[in-house]
DNA sequence: GTGGTCTAGACCACA
DNA sequence: GTGGTCTAGACCACC
């Protein structure tokens, strides 16, 4: 796997299994892979994917069964819920750049339906 | 002036300037505030200044002439540039987040359209 | 380590490495010494090795990675590519220098011969 | 003029002067330009000419009379000499640094001869 | 341990 | 006055 360079790489994990989950790729409920399996299939050292997985948990996404696993939280809302959380972020994110350099709503929605009709 | 936390300060001095440029604050030729005196007025240390500068020098966008001070590249075509390259930078940014949290190219424009009318 | 006194010392540093690339002491892949033990070998300020560091990352010559290490980018052409830059510099130079004061080729060619041949 | 950015103005005002002597623009007993003069027609600060003007008296290779104004000196040989001296100083540069890079006589030879040939 | 950033303070050459 | 460099020392996030 490719790592931005100014990330930090256990963001970047964290923000690879809420693509997952958005994706239906893992599933609520779903067991996540071990640490160390993770670890040896991206190529990051152990403690790298174990934060990322603590701070998963920490913010309610996961939870972890003691000698068993770590799994996504069985919250079947979970899904939208990251999937709406992520898009207004971004949105957001995206209207207040473009304004910061002079862009009118009308010249924003201009430009992002050419970059949208053909690169 | 009020800094982001978790981004360097001598990269959010950069960005400052560039909009500036973008927004016409600041034109091409016309000389920065000196180190000094910039440090002094937005209150950090005087290298974290020199830094985004000579930053900036690398990049192109300004030049220095010892004992006289630091200027804006005289480039009439830096404006129009540095807009398009920010613009076409937070765009694809944006079209590529949203595309890989699983939204269609109509479902991004409906959502901005939702958001900019109205919030 | 003996430093010229009138180049700035990070830019030496930046020379040293180069030549360590050239000469294969260094090759494409091989871990830098770290900020800290480099400082302390040849006794400068760990900043003024950073910023030696640093300069050959915009430069791409080099790459650093978090809590790991800094390391001589992997581009086997790389050795190649440096010796020919540096050679060809180095040659401009020499002959627009002579050429300056009014050394025609021919005469430029029997200084070097001269000097080369024990002198 | 034009001058490089990580040279002294003065001391690229010096080489400019000694080539024009080498030369022969400038002769021995020559009257320079004054100081004000020179300063606005390569548009420099009048301080930087008279730096550059003070360096060379203290090297030997000019003298001012007060109130009418400064000379190269008029020493005859002293075009064969300052000649000798830079070719002297820009052969040794070269073959040192080529050596450095790992070039031996002979590939310095060969080099320089495919460049002044053609390249 | 590693690199990255920042502060504080100093000295220098240059214009 | 200006920018350029360097030192010393600190704190941080990351691995």
């Amino acid at each position: 796997m490719h790592f931005e360079n100014h990330i930090p790489i256990y963001l970047q994990i964290i923000e690879l299994i809420k693509k997952q989950v958005i994706l239906g790729i893992l599933k609520p409920g779903d067991k996540l892979e071990s640490v160390r399996e993770f670890a040896a299939e991206i190529k990051v050292n152990p403690n790298t994917v174990q934060k990322a997985y603590q701070e998963m948990e920490r913010e309610g996404l996961a939870y972890s069964q003691r000698g068993i696993g770590r799994f996504i939280v069985e919250d079947e809302s979970l899904v939208k819920q990251l999937r709406h959380d992520a898009s207004k972020l971004i949105i957001e994110d995206f209207i207040s750049k473009m304004t910061e350099i002079g862009y009118s709503n009308d010249e924003i929605l201009d430009r992002l339906k050419a970059k949208l009709n053909g690169g």
